[in-house]
DNA sequence: CGGGACTCAGATACCTGAGTCCCGGTGCCGTATT
């Protein structure tokens, strides 16, 4: 007779559990429903992959993005699990031969997008499977994009409901690193998980050092924080447009900054080469807009800047966290300018959204307003949106202890001051 | 596209008007075309 701590140890090769891991596998191997939010790193994936394989049939794995799929079903197969992915990536060829898989009960994960998922033609084919009681769990990993996507971007992420409508007696696991109260709301509605499902690991990272900069000179900010700090580090820098992306890029690479640039507009192999590079390589400083960071595992990312205010705390966190995985030391720099959150706020009233979402995506963004305005420990404010409360005094943020203060320049304590002193300077501009 | 924000030059010490620039960002899927 096996157990989750022998599958863990022989398949996957781990001594020991992590964390609530252990639990929330015990909770769907009894066929429970389940809400996971852990941070990245935090061993998500073995929450489903180790009940997948301990239960008969099929685990059904919902990821947004085709290379999440590559990724994940590439490191199953090298431990020797037979997973597999469909999707428009996939030959006809190979999409037949995983149709036969699938019905002659040969594979124990299989990964698709909703957009597949909400097929008619797929949901005939999870109902042959249900027939044939080969269907055991549904996994949804990077559950946040319910919210985060489903309403405009992504609709069929908020159809997802039709996995407990039509079939009910399969258990459903949502997995997420990052979701604020709204969000997790959302989700557990959308799948109906059930209230006491929830296993919530704490949103603190220690090893993250926090700093809002009034925005008065971003280039020479930017630069006198890499100059201080991170003159050979690798490190990411968000930017609100491509617009801006180019700009800071081409900037970057002017003053001998190894930089490379990353949206959704450079085509495939392009991008493709850039993550590649800044995976692989030392020093390489990554400026990009939101669409990069999801499934780019680099440990030793140590800084983060936000060249532009994201639109939500909760963004904040998901990109902040990308700085530090190896838990050493990792800084997060915001510049900030208030224009930038007149922008958003117009941008919030303009949206051709439900007066419901406009009061939620407000919300979302004034939490991030009082972030960047408050005195209070930046630490503390972050975790007490998130519903979890720290004492404050971190030490490592600026607003805790003043040495924070210089990261980018001459000391900033009050932003009223400065921003009625100074004109304010716009986003680097490329010389032409 | 209309309109707001910014820059710059010129006339005149703070303001005006013309010109320019900008107007977010994320990915599946399938079908049509080289």
């Amino acid at each position: 007779m096996t157990t989750p701590l022998l599958v863990l140890q022989r398949i996957f090769g781990y001594s020991a559990f992590r964390g609530a891991q252990e639990s929330i596998i015990a909770h769907l191997i009894a066929g429970e429903n389940a809400f996971v939010l852990m941070p990245t790193g935090g061993g998500k994936s073995l929450c489903y992959q180790i009940p997948a394989l301990m239960r008969p049939g099929l685990t059904l794995v919902i990821s947004p993005l085709i290379a999440l799929m590559q990724d994940q079903v590439d490191a199953l197969r090298r431990r020797g699990v037979p997973a597999a992915y469909l999707n428009s990536a996939l030959d006809p060829l190979h999409a037949k031969q995983i149709h036969d898989d699938l019905l002659n009960d040969r594979l124990k994960l299989l990964y698709v997008s909703p957009e597949r998922l909400t097929q008619h033609s797929f949901l005939m084919l999870l109902d042959q499977l249900l027939a044939r009681r080969q269907l055991s769990l549904f996994a949804i990993d990077e559950a946040h994009c319910i919210a985060e996507w489903g309403h405009d971007f992504r609709p069929e992420y908020r159809q997802l409901h039709v996995l407990y409508q039509r079939y009910p007696s399969i258990p459903r696991i949502a997995l997420t690193a990052t979701a604020d109260l709204q969000t997790r709301q959302e989700i557990t509605e959308q799948l109906q998980l059930g209230t006491g499902n929830q296993f919530i690991a704490s949103f603190n990272r220690p090893n993250l050092h926090y700093c809002v900069s009034p925005k008065f000179s971003p280039g020479t900010q930017i630069e006198t924080f890499l100059l201080r700090h991170h003159t050979r580090d690798s490190g990411i820098i968000y930017c609100q447009s491509r617009r801006q992306v180019e700009n800071t890029t081409f900037w970057l690479h002017s003053r001998g900054w190894h930089s490379l640039a990353y949206h959704a507009g450079l085509g495939t192999t392009l991008r493709e080469r850039h993550q590649q590079q800044f995976v692989q390589e030392a020093g390489i400083i990554m400026v990009a807009t939101v669409a990069f960071g999801m499934g780019v595992d680099k440990p030793d990312v140590r800084f983060v800047i936000h060249l532009d205010s994201p639109r939500s705390l909760e963004g904040y966190y998901q990109e902040t966290g990308r700085a530090g995985r190896d838990g050493e030391p990792a800084n997060a720099l915001m510049l900030f300018h208030p224009n930038d959150l007149i922008t958003l706020r117009l941008r919030v009233q303009n949206q051709s959204r439900s007066p419901e979402r406009q009061a939620i995506d407000s919300h979302k963004l004034e939490a991030l307003a009082l972030y960047c305005q408050s005195s209070e420990c930046r630490r503390r404010t972050l975790l007490g949106y998130f519903g979890e409360t720290h004492t404050g005094y971190c030490d490592t943020c600026d607003n805790c202890n003043p040495d924070y203060r210089t990261w980018s320049g001459p000391e900033h304590r009050n932003h009223a001051v400065i921003f009625a002193a100074d004109r304010f300077t716009p986003g680097i501009h490329r010389t032409r």
